[in-house]
RNA sequence: GUGGGCGUAGCUCAGUCGGUUAGAGCGCCAGGUUGUGGCCCUGGAGGUCGCCGGUUCAAUUCCGGUCGCUCACCCCA
């Protein structure tokens, strides 16, 4: 009987973890050159920092069981608690703003089909204790950053933006009462995806509007945001919220993105706890669900410590993302392979291999060879096999002459090094 | 949770209108080749044909069930 994987879970072989590798080393250089910092945290967490902090269908999704003390614990299936929980614990002593960054594996416990498991690596880069937009600018510009980096640009990719803020602002202005404003969220969020008639549904149904409000809610959407400015601009709420938007864009545009970028007031994301900016970030196709999200969350860390501070973020997965790159050819197929292959001609020679060998690997190169001594074909076969390079030859007329041939695998030139330069 | 598709070698798949010993390509191992890889040639290992039951003289093949994988729906980090 042989054992599996558990569904939604990933086995990791050479070649899957040189594409991660490769997806993740993208993340952290990214990152880092922003001068964002790494963290992070335990991948168990009290069921409790969950509850009602991320929204109800991440709650639905836990990882959750009882640990051996009886305490409720689950998987982590997001990194913001977590971080919110750590800020709070020590962010009185950090300079402000906080830029840090993580690269989690999260779970979740639901059914596992193409770009969604129950594991996944997220990258994570917040910004806390900045109010202003340009924390915002920021942030998405790091995503859109790390994509570039994996050699994604505007034909493959877009950010589609909005503030909750404003779609607030525009919904209170369109007659939606104050406490509807969730279904209303939740109808919206789903209209990309979904029907005209379904939307209309939703609305009335799900958010409780009147046919009238359910249609001045729909005009809404078909405006850009100069439309919107032009005809809810006597709205001062709007008109404030308009102008945040539009500086946001300039910023953005400062930075190089204006092709990266557009604005969708439809965006509102399901997480519960964003307050300001949110984005998602897709491919151009559309084929495959969204690679990023992310947005401003300025009331999470007081709900979770006792530090109020303001904070914009976003997650992106390694799945939707790898599959994105793997279609384009962005990914490697195979492990690295070494930069030096040694290869004996007699047993005589493996004293000197094994010191070459560590003297190369001491210079920070990677070696390889067969363990035992066997044909010369045959170790030359492992060398092409492996990908090697160059193959050091080391025969009993080259050691006395103090020299090795060094082999070109590529091309087949061959050259004599002198020993002491290859440091033996 | 609902519905569809698929389970044959490590991988990708043929095949069997029910019949003796189940195949190919790739990969792996060995040899051709004891001072030179890729190409080529030869040989080899590797299968309870997902599992359980039923029908039958006979089941990998037909039927039922079950498990697994997968896609879509639902939902969405």
């Amino acid at each position: 009987m042989a054992f599996q994987s558990l569904p939604g879970f990933r086995d990791f072989f050479p070649a899957e973890h040189a594409a991660r590798r490769h997806i993740q080393s993208a993340w952290r250089g990214t990152a880092e050159r922003y001068a964002f910092e790494e963290y992070d945290g335990p991948p168990l967490e009290p069921l409790e920092l969950y509850i009602e902090k991320s929204g109800q269908e991440i709650v639905d999704q836990l990882y959750a069981f009882e640990d051996k003390g009886g305490r409720q614990v689950a998987l982590r299936p997001e990194m913001t608690p977590t971080l919110a929980r750590m800020v709070g614990e020590h962010g009185r002593a950090l300079p402000k703003p906080i830029r840090w960054f993580s690269m989690p594996q999260l779970f979740r416990y639901e059914r596992a089909q193409r770009g969604r498991l129950r594991e996944h690596f997220q990258w994570n880069v917040d910004v806390i204790g900045e109010p202003d937009i340009t924390a915002d600018v920021e942030v998405l510009s790091v995503a859109l950053d790390g994509l570039t980096a994996l050699g994604l640009g505007p034909a493959d990719v877009v950010a589609r933006v909005n503030d909750r803020r404003l779609l607030e602002s525009l919904l209170l202005g369109a007659g939606v009462p104050r406490d509807r404003l969730g279904g209303a969220y939740a109808a919206i969020d789903k209209m990309s995806r979904e029907d005209a008639e379904r939307t209309k549904q939703r609305l009335r149904e799900d958010a409780g509007l009147g046919p009238d409000v359910v249609d001045a809610v729909l005009a809404l959407f078909a405006e850009d945001l100069a439309g919107l400015r032009s005809i809810h601009g006597g709205d001062a709420a709007v008109a404030a919220e308009v102008d945040r938007l539009e500086s946001y864009f300039t910023l953005l545009d400062e930075m190089g993105w204006s092709r990266h970028v557009e604005f969708d007031p439809r965006i509102v994301r399901g997480l519960a706890y964003y307050t300001g900016t949110v984005f998602e970030i897709f491919d151009r196709k559309g084929e495959l669900r969204a690679i990023c999200g992310g947005g401003r969350y300025d009331d999470l860390l007081s709900a979770v410590s006792d530090l109020q501070l303001p904070a914009v973020g976003f997650g992106m997965g390694d799945v939707v993302l790898g599959e994105l790159l793997r279609e384009r050819g962005l990914l490697p197929t195979s492990a690295p392979s070494p930069d030096y292959y040694v290869v004996t001609i007699t047993e005589g020679e493996r004293p000197l291999l094994r010191r070459l060998a560590r003297a190369l690997r001491g210079e920070g190169r990677s070696v390889s060879y067969t363990l035992r001594q066997v044909g010369v074909g045959k170790q030359f076969k492992d060398a092409n096999a492996r990908g090697a390079s160059e193959v050091i030859v080391l025969g009993p007329d080259e050691v006395t002459a103090g020299v090795a041939v060094v082999r070109t695998m590529k091309d087949g030139t061959e050259r004599r090094v002198e020993l002491t330069e290859l440091g033996a």
